[in-house]
DNA sequence: GAATATTGCAAACATTTGTTCTATGTTTTT
DNA sequence: AAAAACATAGAACAAATGTTTGCAATATTC
């Protein structure tokens, strides 16, 4: 079917005028841009393409066809993570970043920057973002950002999670290092699951 | 200044909006979400935006401001790079992801997936999707994709690259691997430097 | 404190743009 | 080949939305 092909056409076309322009077109875009002679014509190509869900449109609105998914989520970087200070309680939101959800799944996923060395053997290093969903529990081997409160040693650090004879065991991947143990395990906190990360090397 | 701030505040309000809804909003959803009396503020505030240099609009056209930059900008996935198998000349396009353009600056990126534990030291693992800057040359110290032809060993690669009395070597991050110092260096093609990466754990 | 500039408001106006209607050509079905 | 279904066009209409104008409130300057 021609029918077909023409549609298409119009559903990348929309998605193109909006990545170029950063808002939608109008019928009469359509009609200028696609050698088409009616805006009737145009505007029954976006009902079609509604009715067959391939865009989101809201009635009477002007330019308010949308093609969703540009594929990316915005999340918040909220501060840094490492061995030593905890995330402050009022989480300070440093901005957000646009990641590719296709790569990063998940519901309530959050940005830390990674200080110190202290995984560095899972290939996380210093100055590393990584990507947090959170969530306050944990199986066994993930990598996790978790708060504790141990006298001297507390705050907030990222480690492997594991747990063993019923006690929370915080790994880190760095040879040199020992694992947490921390005698209060009442005060440990799950704050988040590590799903992924990003570096950028300067 | 309370202007200042109010003027912020509808900037934000224009960013928002059309992260949530695809496009912009008009100057009558902005006195109605933002507790403006008069769409003729809410106008004003907009060209004042604009004069700032702080946003675009076209004018007489509905729903047509733009907040540059919603922070993204996508970059082609173009295969797989290790120690083997060359990158397809043709290069095959596995899609696009959006990538944060504050973390990674620069034209004509483009992704690769790595393969092997080769620059496992540096904290690039097997998996990992690398940010790669199109370039032909690098410096001393930088890790780059490179392709070479020698014989036995072919194809492209992600390694840290050094010159060394006139010799190029190809370093990879592992100490359980030797320098790559190829026989034939007018065959070695660099591809690009890695300036990022990426990586989501399973 | 008067003069002046800035800001905000309400209402009217103008333009853009979605939507509907009817006619005509084109393909498919019977 | 007639009938039916579909696709497109052109024009008119209606609603949404940008823009202008004049006035009142508030802040700033002298």
């Amino acid at each position: 079917m021609i029918r077909q092909e023409k549609l298409m056409e119009v559903l990348d076309y929309i998605r193109r005028f909006n990545d170029e322009n950063g808002f939608p077109p109008t019928v009469r875009d359509m009609c200028r841009d696609l050698k088409i002679k009616s805006t009737a014509t145009a505007y029954d190509y976006v009902n079609r393409l509604k009715e067959k869900g391939l865009l989101e449109k809201a009635e009477n609105k002007k330019r308010a066809v949308v093609v969703r998914g540009n594929g990316s989520v915005r999340v918040p970087l909220l501060g840094v993570v490492n061995a030593g200070q905890p995330i402050l309680a009022v989480e300070q939101n440093e901005g957000y970043y646009s990641i590719p959800e296709a790569e990063f799944k998940g519901e309530d996923l959050f940005l830390l920057r990674v200080h110190g060395e202290s995984m560095i053997e899972a290939g996380i290093c210093d100055g590393d973002k990584i990507i947090v969903k959170r969530q306050q529990t944990a199986e066994n081997g993930e990598i996790v950002v978790a708060m504790f409160d141990d006298g001297t040693e507390n705050g907030a650090t990222v480690k492997r999670f594991f747990k063993k004879d019923g006690k929370i065991i915080l790994h880190p991947e760095n040879s040199s290092m020992d694992d947490i143990i921390p005698e209060n395990q009442s005060s440990i906190q799950i704050l988040g699951k590590v799903i992924g990360l990003m570096r950028s090397f300067r």
